[in-house]
DNA sequence: TATAATTGGATTGTATACAATCTCTCGGCG
DNA sequence: CGCCGAGAGATTGTATACAATCCAATTATA
């Protein structure tokens, strides 16, 4: 089980030792990531990085620039509006998708608990990186139960570029109000309250938006503005 | 300007063939695709066709079994479905805000009608394939006027299956009446008439699904049923 | 001194060689 | 007669060699 599961896994192993190492901010977002560089971490060849850096580009964690090489993904303020947005939309309809198979899918919503347990331990002992994926995956295994793969996985693109956002953006530190609100939202869909789920999910989405600095630090700098009172006159 | 901007578009001109001959069922669904032939075809290595169907499979329009190979996709009645489902969450959602931003997209709404157009010629000449990918590119170029960049990306990928889903499922020819549909959607959207709008897309949406032939194919056949009448007793 | 051209080093892009895996056929065995 | 296993051929998976491109530093020139 080991060397046969291995060619399957070695991508995903690595994809996600990545991953983490953006939410972690141990890459900062601009950070150049070069392909023999990874490679010789991983102990594989470019080959095998480039399929990585490939996918995480699709998921928009990464930005690949033709012959210029693979750089940490940079929102700017106006891509974060823009997939928290989306969000909203895909997220609201999906719990309500949820909320309408209702006890169809107890036994999977009893699983979600444990998520939630894990994220708050990640929480407590200060593990950010570990804790803003695990709130991802709440996020994930939750629209999994819609029952609409498409949406799923868009909303996998969506949460892990959220991720990059709330590490970039994040002012107060404790997301630990987030845990509460996963937890009460759990509680709305078991019992197949509807419309307090969906309210949940949108206070919810909303209050993630509100503890990010999404504050014009928009990308052209008006320079005039800025050094305007050291010019010298005419 | 040709040595230059080669290697960029000769990816892209792979993949459009590729993906024009899945909708004018060239390559049936299910047809394998073996990376050396792909590669003699278009004379490049099975590096570019690799990342070629690696592509495709990200948008859904070919299946990658490891150590197999890859396949054009069957989507089955169930993910058609689901397709089709998210389709009209997103593009309601898309057609509400392109309608707000109203006039303020006027030129570009412009460049629509010459689309409508191409996809009437097309369609004229019984150019099926053609026809089937500008209604697509109709509904995307839409969709980029929404100004939500991952939502318009996310339809991309829906548009595609959904044309490999006419391919594979449509029983009436004559998509027709569908260039009409759009006619009117961009009629309602120029007036700002964002009801009238919403209303048009939602239908324009169901009557594709009810010009398909979506009915239980499903994947388990049930033996008992079809062959019952045959069976010996006891 | 400032600007432009050149050249060397580094990095990405592509093709190809080799290894691992699968499929299908053929032969053995129950 | 049918089922199981071994082996050959074919196909995918990975590493690597070579080509193309880019970036920066250095030199030449105005």
């Amino acid at each position: 089980m080991n060397a046969k599961a291995k060619g399957a896994t070695q991508d995903q192993k690595i994809y996600e030792h990545i991953f983490d190492a953006i939410l972690e901010q141990r890459l900062a977002p601009g950070t150049k990531l070069t392909e023999e560089g990874l490679g010789e971490v991983f102990g594989v060849s470019r080959t095998i990085i480039r399929r990585t850096l490939s996918r995480l580009t699709y998921e928009g964690v990464v930005e690949l620039i033709p012959n210029r090489g693979a750089y940490v993904a940079k929102p700017d303020t106006g891509s974060a509006r823009q997939i928290l947005d989306a969000r909203r939309l895909i997220e609201l309809a999906l719990v309500e998708r949820v909320a309408e198979r209702g006890p169809q899918v107890r036994r999977e919503l009893k699983l979600l608990r444990l998520l939630i347990d894990e994220e708050h331990a990640s929480s407590a002992r200060a593990d950010t990186g570990t804790a803003i994926r695990l709130s991802g995956e709440f996020h994930l295994e939750l629209a999994r139960l819609a029952n609409n793969e498409p949406l799923a996985n868009f909303l996998r693109s969506l949460v892990s570029q959220t991720s990059l956002i709330i590490a970039m953006y994040q002012t107060s530190q404790q997301s630990n109000c987030a845990i509460d609100e996963h937890s009460n939202l759990l509680d709305a869909i078991e019992q197949g309250d509807k419309l307090t789920a969906l309210n949940l999910m949108a206070e919810h989405l909303d209050h993630i938006e509100a503890r990010l600095a999404l504050v014009q630090n928009e990308q052209e700098v008006d320079l005039e503005k800025v050094f305007g009172h050291l010019k010298v006159k005419g």
